[in-house]
RNA sequence: GGAGAGGUGUCCGAGUGGCUUAAGGAGCACGCUUGGAAAGCGUGUGUGCUUGUGAAGGUACCGUGGGUUCAAAUCCCACCCUCUCCGCCA
């Protein structure tokens, strides 16, 4: 959500920065609702006045046992009217609010103006594609043959899009929590949260998941909760309607927690393998911090996912989305991509982004300063990493030609120092 | 799940229909005092919306949502949450 005195007072740089997003803002609606609105909070606010000064007239009289029936008759004659307007009035709040609501995040200058993928900006590379003197096969094939993935039970289990890993590979997936964990708190400073994986819908709507991404998330219809789509919602929520000190900032969080997406209108897109799935694990990075600090904490923050890709010797490569590719409420993402040689191509594994005052706003969580002065915090976060995707960029990355599993150098410690899964 | 108690500002906490403009305290900020500090004293200090060039006003907010009343933190109804005890449970 953006302040509604800097719409109002840049209303065409809003206009033209959410156009580089793909999203209309028809200003001129917005300004005539707004004028309209205002309108009618100050004549329903004049009424209410003159009926709060009469409710006091008539305590005063009633002590004093004086006549207060023709009194009683304005006040309701007051009342009347404030119905009447404050019926208008609460309509002109719904479309307004409707038309903040759907307002995305400001982009940041330094995000270049785009269409879609194509247009984003490739920031820097690491590493090298492995070479092969084999076809090197897709992970889904790689686990089927080594029997440590079970894409056919998984689906009599739960049903499409779920996975079962057995044996090596599902100690690889925990090996891997650990690493990312480990890496995140003793050598780059966050500090490490199991939260809960049902939350509340004030929670979601907190982080801007509610109302206008319902169809992505799974419910508990009785008990009004919802499973996390992603560690964000819980870690962001710890802080709602808070008031922080300047001096506890930054608070970087780390959390791993499985993610639950029902994954609506991604039909036919990563059918095969555990690219896309209902729930899979994640790792996620999240900071509160000073609004002059926050680009400089984005930068850190996607230093430290790569750091991950870093030790596990996998070529990445990452990339500034453009305005249009930047989600609704981001101001400045990074997307990280490790290679996948199955696809000889780039696979999205960890998504940096800046929120700036966006989610904060909605969720009311503020900082203090010294001076007390209160203003809203900015909140970062990002993945650190996807662990299926990590999987499958391991098995694809280091398969052999005898169809085996090399294990990553720095987990080999773990397996008994096996060099394969 | 059952019984009882409770939810008030940054925090603690008073407040059972109009003299509340939410008492009092703590914290914080500024000032006085001091060689310097502490203590002490004084002043200030909630949020949203809104009017106004400004100074300064108005309005709403006491867990959430409804209701009663000329008037609600206060009375009524529903729900959420916390605590204590009981029951169930890994």
């Amino acid at each position: 959500m953006l302040d509604i005195n800097y719409i109002r007072e840049n209303i065409e740089t809003v206009r033209d920065k959410v156009a580089s997003k793909g999203v209309a803002f028809d200003s001129d609606n917005f300004i005539k609702l707004d004028k309209e609105r205002r309108f009618q909070i100050t004549e329903i606010e004049k009424i209410k006045s003159e009926k709060n000064k009469i409710a006091k007239e008539i305590g005063v009289k009633a002590r004093n046992k004086e006549d207060i029936s023709d009194l009683k008759a304005q006040s309701i004659a007051f009342s009347e009217k404030i119905e009447k307007i404050n019926k208008t009035l609460e309509n002109l709040e719904i479309e307004f609010n409707d038309i903040i609501l759907g307002i995305p995040n400001i982009i940041h200058e330094s995000v270049p103006i785009g269409k879609n993928e194509n247009d984003n900006l490739l920031i820097r590379t690491y590493g090298d594609k492995p070479e092969f003197d084999f076809k090197p096969l897709p992970h889904w094939e790689l686990g089927e043959n080594n029997g440590f993935l079970d894409i056919k039970r998984a689906t009599k289990i739960s049903g499409a899009r779920f996975s079962l890993s057995t044996g090596t590979l599902a100690k690889l997936e925990r090996e891997l929590i650990n690493l990312m964990l480990e890496t995140h708190t003793v050598e780059n400073g966050y500090k490490e949260v199991l939260p809960p994986f049902l939350v509340n819908d004030t929670s979601l709507i907190g982080t801007g998941n509610l109302p206008k991404f319902k169809e992505d998330l799974y419910k508990v219809e009785d008990n009004n909760l919802y499973l996390v789509p992603t560690a964000e919602v819980p870690l962001t929520n710890i802080h709602r309607d808070e008031l922080l000190n300047e001096d506890e900032l930054p608070i970087k969080y780390v959390a791993y927690t499985p993610c639950f997406r029902s994954e609506a209108g991604s039909h036919g897109k990563d059918i095969r393998g555990i690219i896309r799935q209902h729930q899979f694990n994640k790792v996620e990075l999240l900071k509160f911090c000073l609004p002059e600090n926050s680009h400089k904490e984005l930068e850190a923050l996607t230093n430290n996912a790569e750091q991950i890709l870093k030790k596990l010797g996998l070529h990445y490569r990452v990339v500034l989305l453009c305005s249009g590719d930047t989600s609704f409420s981001s101001a400045k993402t990074y997307d990280i991509e490790v290679w996948m040689p199955e696809r000889n191509g780039f696979l999205e594994i960890s998504s940096c982004s800046n929120f700036e005052s966006f989610q904060a706003r909605r969720a009311r969580i503020k900082y203090k300063n010294k001076n007390n002065k209160k203003d809203f915090l900015h909140t970062l976060n990002g993945s650190g990493l996807a662990l299926g995707r990590t999987v499958a960029a391991i098995m694809e990355n280091y398969q052999s030609a005898d169809g085996k599993i090399r294990i990553p150098e720095i987990l080999r410690e773990k397996f008994n120092n096996k060099k394969y899964l």
